[in-house]
DNA sequence: CGGGTTTGACCCGCGC
DNA sequence: GCGCGGGTCAAACCCG
């Protein structure tokens, strides 16, 4: 194990170094998650990494929204307010655990949606500014590069929620101590305003409206698995071999359920043409290799956007279609993350967590239940677009942006003039939807060229504006969550898992066909 | 020359 | 115990 990682020695042997493998940038203590980079915008990683997004407090809503669930919440009740809609779940009484799940579910569905609307938002403004030069006049939405800036650092601030909050549940799952009451605490939705300095809460990063958002993620390995183990918090990305090859690493450190979570995986089928779609990271390839039942080979990339970043993925093409990308996602970010990685991030984040909270072990069938209920309700959109894989090893959850949507559901269209084409991506992300006007390139219009002329990297242009815009879709978020609602009751009532095969990412799926 | 990719070997878990 | 398949390693190679 001590080859430390890939990374380390190849390319991070500067900063990190076999030996200099100190700990991961955010530290071992709780970690940063994140998605992504714009790779694309290669080589600049720190020109990228300074580009400034706005900022809006959405915690406060989110707060708000959960203050007023529970405060609306008798004990025993679980009220849900969002928007017009109200839920009323009355458990047994002894769900009050559970409903605690429920609300930072809630939480996070939520905050994960608005995040992604912002961002499609923010996507539709910038491809306004880009088509009718940057002066365009007094449009509404037109706004300086500095308020644009301030708009971005907001998103990533609800970013940076939606992770957060995800979080915490996460802990609940994995550990049988976890701080369950501590979520609040530990959450950005504290009193004072957002505040992401070191050693706060959250174990923060100090973040100060600039530059990227740290994530925390809903990757236990790290923080959960084993603090005792510096090596693993060193190491920043852990092997698989470790885990595996670790069944009993510490014995009290319920190693099944952290394995389970620590495999969870976030899997995305989209059309492209592009060998991989972009997700505003940058990967470095380490293998390649045939997978079984399919003529395509199965490439493995690992995150090179930080020394020791744990996040990997895989990327090959669907044998019945080859025109679908198949990405699967695994762990978290350990460093801060880029405006144009924000959506692929929060919605993977969002999925990962929220199928490994719904996998707890110990959810009975009125979680279950509850959470689709809740899912439902406040997702009344989603579609039969995420679906979850019972087959082992691991969960998957599959987002699969290839199929037709189902009639569209209403969304108010912002008043913004190339709306049609959006309203397109986001209803279908099955075609190359204008890829070439959403993607990285949002966040600033300047680097719009430098970015497109950024070869070199592991980084499609089209592809990667397409899974930018994808993961905008709110439905992508709003299917996901149902998918896991529905996957999560299915598991309760005895049909869980029951299957076996070879392709994790596409066998025995228990998807969301209704709704 | 630095950094990324290729590719065969190796390790490990799992099923038989 | 053995074979298979997934995942990773790391030397060699390629490229700008």
């Amino acid at each position: 194990m001590e080859s430390s990682s890939y990374l380390g020695k190849r390319k991070l042997m500067s900063g990190n170094g076999a030996a200099a493998e100190g700990e991961p940038p955010a530290g071992s203590g709780f970690q940063a998650v994140v998605l992504g980079y714009d790779g694309a915008d290669g080589g600049e990683p720190g020109a990228e990494a300074r580009r400034v997004v706005g900022e809006m407090d959405f915690f406060k809503t989110e707060k708000r929204k959960e203050e007023e669930a529970a405060a609306g919440a008798a004990p025993g009740d679980l009220s849900i307010n969002k928007d017009d809609l109200t839920i009323n779940v009355r458990p047994n009484g002894r769900l009050n655990e559970e409903n605690k799940q429920l609300r930072n579910l809630l939480s996070r569905v939520t905050t994960n949606y608005n995040s992604l609307q912002m961002h499609v938002f923010s996507l539709m403004q910038q491809r306004s500014n880009n088509h009718r030069g940057l002066g365009a006049p007094n449009h509404e939405l037109n706004v300086d590069p500095e308020k644009k800036d301030q708009e971005g650092t907001t998103r990533q601030f609800i970013s940076l929620g939606t992770a957060a909050l995800s979080d915490e549940p996460l802990r609940s799952v994995g550990g049988a101590d976890v701080r369950r009451g501590d979520c609040s605490a530990s959450s950005p939705s504290n009193n004072t305003p957002v505040d992401y300095s070191p050693g706060k809460g959250n174990g923060g990063v100090a973040m100060n409206s600039k530059d990227v958002m740290p994530l925390q993620a809903f990757d236990h390995h790290q923080r959960g698995s084993s603090p005792e183990d510096p090596h693993h918090a060193a190491q920043g990305w852990l092997p698989n071999k470790v885990p595996k090859s670790l069944p009993a690493k510490g014995p009290d450190l319920a190693a099944p359920e952290a394995a389970t979570m620590r495999k969870a995986r976030v899997s995305v089928r989209a059309r492209s043409e592009a060998a991989m779609i972009s997700d505003g990271c940058q990967w470095r390839k380490y293998g390649q290799k045939m997978a079984k039942g399919n003529p395509c080979p199965r490439a493995y990339y690992r995150c090179t956007m930080a020394t020791g970043c744990p996040v990997r993925k895989q990327v090959q093409r669907c044998a019945e279609d080859r025109t679908v990308v198949i990405t699967t996602y695994e762990g978290n970010h350990n460093h801060p993350l880029p405006p144009a990685a924000m959506p692929m991030a929060s919605a993977t984040t969002s999925a990962a967590s929220m199928l490994l909270s719904g996998s707890m072990p110990s959810s009975d069938g009125s979680l279950m239940a509850g959470s689709n209920f809740l899912a439902r309700a406040v997702l009344p959109c989603s579609s039969n677009v995420a679906t979850i894989s019972a087959s082992a090893p691991f969960p998957t959850v599959t987002l699969d942006l290839t199929q037709p949507p189902p009639p569209a559901p209403q969304q108010p269209p912002p008043p913004l003039p190339d709306h049609a084409q959006l309203q397109a991506a986001l209803a279908g992300a099955t075609r190359p939807v204008a890829p070439q006007l959403f993607g990285q390139k949002l966040y600033d219009p300047s680097k719009l060229s430098a970015a497109q002329a950024a070869p070199g990297i592991t980084n499609t242009a089209d592809a990667g504006d397409a899974a930018a815009v994808m993961a905008s879709d709110p439905k992508f978020t709003a299917a996901l969550a149902a998918a896991i609602k529905s996957y999560m009751g299915g598991s309760s009532s005895g049909a869980a898992g029951g299957s076996s095969g070879g392709d994790s990412s596409r066998d025995d799926k228990i998807g969301e066909q209704d709704s």
